[in-house]
RNA sequence: GGAGGGGUUCCCGAGCGGCCAAAGGGAUCAGACUGUAAAUCUGCCGGCUCUGCCUUCGGAGGUUCGAAUCCUCCCCCCUCCA
């Protein structure tokens, strides 16, 4: 249960190329709010253009939090982000403004809801091995592996699912713990503020689809190519890596290796956009206490100052009765 | 005009007399999701009154107990020769 008396953090949730990034800064400049952004690609420098990340003038002069703070050759995470989200969140509210956080990596904003269990850290060394065993075993027997040390876990994992099964042994071999005892120990938390939820989507999946398409065309125009050509040369970056499996980097880092023309990456690059959009979409139909706005419609703006002015005011008033009972 | 090759379920593509609503792949759709998440994985995937029935393999006929598979004619596409 959420205290009413929290301040108050704004999460402006959605799929890719729904519109995020112009209504957050029209959000921000309205409500005198700082931008946390909850994507697991943004915070890459040098990954500009196919991320669509906003440029220094889309950002109409607000702060932007977690966007270019790693190289591409480094991995982040869901406890580095939740971490580093919060600690900002605390900054940003004890300077006076709003936190926004927006993007649409829902895992991410998964752990802000639901809280993260305490487990170990990813191990380079150890997750190196496992592929090893993944390569010369096969799947089923790290599943089988992991059938033997957390039972609960191996039921609940498909042995097609290699990541997470190598995951969870992973969590075993360093704290020599299996992953389910993590679980039933953590209790989850709550962040300590009044979350006010906002989606945004377009009006139909027909109408998303198009908008990608278009969308990445427009980027190919901007020069990804060569922006993915430039990771490239550097020479330390493969396609394993976090940075380079991103929608569209992966595809045009195929094209580059020679895999297919580029007609046949553009496809598969508006393929893989609209499959993420797809799960995204899967995610938020969770949020149930959010409140949806269609991208593009008439007024929008108007329309989400209204609702996010009666949120604040109704969060106001509970406070100030439970003050005063 | 002549000689070949081909038209298969949304797309690609296998099938070449029964075991075929038709392999495999792709797309779409639906779902899962606890430190790689723009990732990884699962399911459905002609229709229905669903242990069966109906419609489908370019079109129309035919052979056969039985055809996507064989025959005939027709319509399109590709390659080569004129």
């Amino acid at each position: 249960m959420q205290n009413q008396s929290h301040p108050p953090v704004i999460f402006l949730m959605g799929p890719t190329a729904s519109g995020k990034t112009v209504l957050s800064v029209q959000l921000a400049q309205a409500l005198n709010g700082e931008i946390i952004s909850v994507d697991s690609v943004l915070v890459f420098k040098g990954m500009d253009i196919g991320t669509a990340k906003p440029t220094q003038d889309e950002r109409g002069g607000i702060a932007h939090h977690l966007i270019d703070i790693l190289d591409p050759v480094e991995s982040f995470s869901t406890g580095q982000f939740r971490k580093r989200a919060l600690a900002l969140m605390d900054d940003i509210t004890r300077r006076g403004k709003i936190p926004i956080l927006v993007g649409g990596t829902m895992l991410y904003f998964n752990v802000l809801n639901s809280g993260l269990a305490v487990l170990p850290e990813a191990d380079p060394v150890i997750r190196a091995k496992l592929d090893q065993d993944l390569e010369q075993l096969g799947k089923e027997a790290l599943h089988r592996r992991l059938a033997d040390i957390d039972p609960v876990a191996a039921a609940r994992i498909h042995p097609n699912d290699p990541q997470r099964v190598q995951r969870a042994l992973e969590v075993y071999e360093i704290s020599g713990q299996p992953l389910t005892s993590f679980f039933t120990a953590a209790q989850a938390q709550d962040i300590p503020y009044q979350k006010i939820k906002l989606i945004i989507a377009p009006q139909d999946r027909a109408m998303l689809h198009d908008i990608i398409a278009r969308r990445f065309k427009q980027m190919l125009e901007q020069g990804f190519i060569d922006e993915v050509e430039g990771l490239y040369q550097r020479g330390d970056l493969t396609e394993k890596m976090p940075s380079i499996r991103a929608v569209g980097y992966r595809q045009a880092w195929s094209y580059l290796k020679g895999e297919y023309d580029l007609e046949a990456m553009t496809e598969k690059a508006i393929i893989a956009t609209r499959q993420l959009a797809k799960r995204q979409f899967t995610w938020l139909r969770r949020e149930t206490d959010a409140s949806s706005f269609q991208t593009g419609q008439a007024e929008l703006l108007t329309k989400v100052l209204g609702v996010v002015d009666d949120k604040l005011n109704n969060a106001a008033k509970l406070s100030w009765d439970s003050k005063d009972p």
